[in-house]
RNA sequence: UGGGGCGUCGUCAAGCGGUAAGACACAGGAUUUUGGUUCCUGCAUUCGGAGGUUCGAAUCCUCCCGCCCCAGCCA
């Protein structure tokens, strides 16, 4: 698979491994890995993850695996894993054949704990959950160690067993590390180990009943894996002196590297893994793959390419302030990456019939347009042009405020890539809306300036009514409109009803009738738009909008 | 409140004792058969605050203030 170039910013952490690189930790090694838990699709603050981790596989020359952290059964699905798989391919990395699964290590992970049983670090313990969060104390109480805590490394092991033999009732038995009940960080307060779990896993099925926790698993199969920098978001923080406590006690050698950065916040929206299932569990979204989703997928469909997120993720550096990125600039990279690979083509939205009274009847003829205005290799394609045609509503105004750059009574415009036309007359119907408007073209303007040098008012797009295709065409605008960061714990409250906006009745020139699904088009003039990846049909196109064009007018029109 | 982190332009972010990069956003202007693109120009005398060390501090020290994370048998 193709590795794909993005910049390699320094940060932090690649000043790390310029240090380990110079004092020879590791062997000049360096391994990181991706590893999320399949209980839903990746987004995109997984994806800064993913380019981060693959990013540094790649400058380094090292390697970056992808694992499947599916260590609590509840809620993980094959499916998920396959969208994960899917998505990290497309965002353009490549893990070679290092695919692996924390829950291949579960018996390896048995061993580990019960060597920890016989080193006298850990125990079984009988409170139940309710008993352990008693015992756990506050941030200004020690907590209390269990009664359970001093058992025989013999009975421990035994119990340990039993656990796993399924003699106990979910919940009734744990295993915990035994480290101090008085510690500072709560974390160190005996975290438990293992959990006895009686639900079915999407690999290894009814196998097991006891389930590692995070902060045993991590680890070690960070280390089972040779990682020698694993990279995970800031939260884990607190964590880092169990990793370190772990992974010193069970592993030998070259141990791996916790190092934290901030997670991704992107503004107007949500990333939380647990809100996102909430969106599609309760069907306020399409499923995972809804163009209106931050996820991978959705903005795949949307008509995001890789190289757009990869440039998003490079532009947004690595550091550990926590950061809210102004959604402007994913859409600046979305939009700088389309301008060069999308064709250009013209639609008409809302359409307003004009027919060109002095144009002859039944005659049709061809004109040629540059698919990109400023890369000629991206060729042409015909036009047609006859009597009738569409243009957009909007640019038509009987009554135009002044700075209004297209057709109004009187003026004359340009028609991309053919004729200038001339305002004649309109018919407005019983309600007195304007139903279609009569004008006039000059055949000396033949995609040619006018000989006079007479200046036009502006240039707007259009489609022969007779050749025009008939099409769909939706309008996703923020799914959320969360105002400000502190206000997202409420998030449903703020759903964007107007988020999806399907337009029928629309038309696009006849080359687009068997668009592509998932091209991306410039519609010119109103934004980026992408053949949609499921609901396209060919005769019938069905075009998301991608990211708007600048709306400069409306800009100006607010101005006053 | 105990512990762990973090505070540099509206938003990100470089900077690591030698006198505040860059990007987005924003504001002007030029070119343009997309109100797009491209191209110029402007945009932190100041780095959460106050002291101190120093010839010199965003960078070192002290105190203070603010924000985030941790009391799942989630990850």
């Amino acid at each position: 698979m193709e590795q794909p170039t993005t910049p390699a910013p320094t940060d932090f952490i690649r000043d790390i491994i310029d240090e380990h690189l110079r004092t020879g930790k590791h062997a000049g090694r360096v391994a990181t890995r991706f590893p999320p838990e399949p209980n839903g699709y990746i987004h995109i603050g997984h994806a800064k993850s993913v380019c981060l981790n693959f990013g540094l596989a790649r400058q380094y020359n090292g390697t970056c695996n992808l694992r499947l952290d599916d260590t609590d059964p509840a809620g993980e699905s094959m499916e998920y894993v396959e969208s994960i798989i899917r998505d990290v391919r497309w965002l353009g990395f490549d893990w070679g054949d290092r695919l692996f699964y924390a829950s291949d290590y579960f018996e390896k992970l048995y061993g580990f704990a019960v060597e920890l049983i016989k080193r006298g670090e850990a125990y079984v313990c009988d409170l139940n959950a309710d008993e352990v969060r008693e015992h756990r104390g506050s941030f200004t109480e020690p907590g209390t160690e269990s009664p359970y805590r001093n058992r025989s490394v013999e009975e421990n092991l035994d119990l340990f067993a039993r656990m796993r033999q399924g003699e106990f009732a979910d919940g009734s038995h744990t295993l915990r590390a035994k480290i101090d009940m008085a510690a500072p960080n709560i974390v160190m307060r005996d975290p438990v180990l293992y959990r006895i779990k009686r639900e079915p896993h999407y690999r290894t099925g009814d196998q097991w009943i006891i389930y590692p926790m995070y902060d045993f698993a991590h680890c070690l199969s960070d280390a089972l894996e040779n990682i020698t920098h694993s990279i995970c978001t800031l939260e884990f923080e607190n964590n880092r002196p169990l990793y370190d406590w772990i992974v010193e006690r069970l592993i030998s050698g070259n141990r791996p590297q916790q190092i934290e950065f901030a997670r991704l916040s992107v503004s107007y929206t949500v990333l939380s893994k647990r809100r996102l299932i909430e969106l599609v569990q309760k069907n306020y979204v399409r499923g995972w793959d809804d163009p209106r989703m931050p996820t991978v997928s959705g903005m795949r469909r949307r008509g995001y390419t890789a190289e757009a997120i990869r440039k998003f993720c490079a532009e947004i550096g690595v550091a550990k302030n926590d950061n809210l990125i102004d959604v402007a600039l994913l859409e600046y990279c979305v939009r700088e990456d389309l301008n060069e690979r999308a064709p250009r083509a013209m639609c008409i939205l809302n359409p307003l019939k004009v027919v060109i009274d002095n144009y002859p009847e039944n005659s049709t003829e061809q004109f040629e347009c540059a698919n990109h205005p400023q890369k000629p290799e991206m060729g042409t394609r015909q036009a047609p042009f006859s009597r009738v045609l569409y243009i957009e509503r909007d640019d038509f105004l009987e009554d135009p405020p002044k700075k209004y750059n297209r057709l109004a009574p009187g003026r004359e415009v340009r028609l991309r890539n053919s004729f200038i036309i001339k305002f004649e007359s309109l018919v407005k119907n019983e309600k007195g809306e304007v139903v279609e408007i009569h004008c006039s073209y000059d055949p000396a303007t033949r995609n040619a300036p006018p000989a006079d040098g007479r200046k036009v008012q502006g240039v707007i797009h259009w489609v022969s009514a007779e050749h025009a295709v008939s099409a769909e065409v939706r309008l996703y605008d923020r799914l959320f409109t969360i105002p400000d960061p502190s206000a997202e714990s409420e998030f449903l409250q703020y759903l964007n009803p107007d988020s999806l906006k399907v337009l029928t009745g629309c038309f696009v020139e006849s080359s687009l009738k068997d668009a592509k699904p998932g091209a991306q088009y410039q519609f010119e003039r109103l934004g980026y738009f992408c053949a949609d990846e499921k609901d396209c049909q060919p005769g019938k196109p069905v075009f998301n909008r991608v990211v708007a064009l600048r709306d400069s007018w409306a800009k100006m029109a607010d101005k006053k």
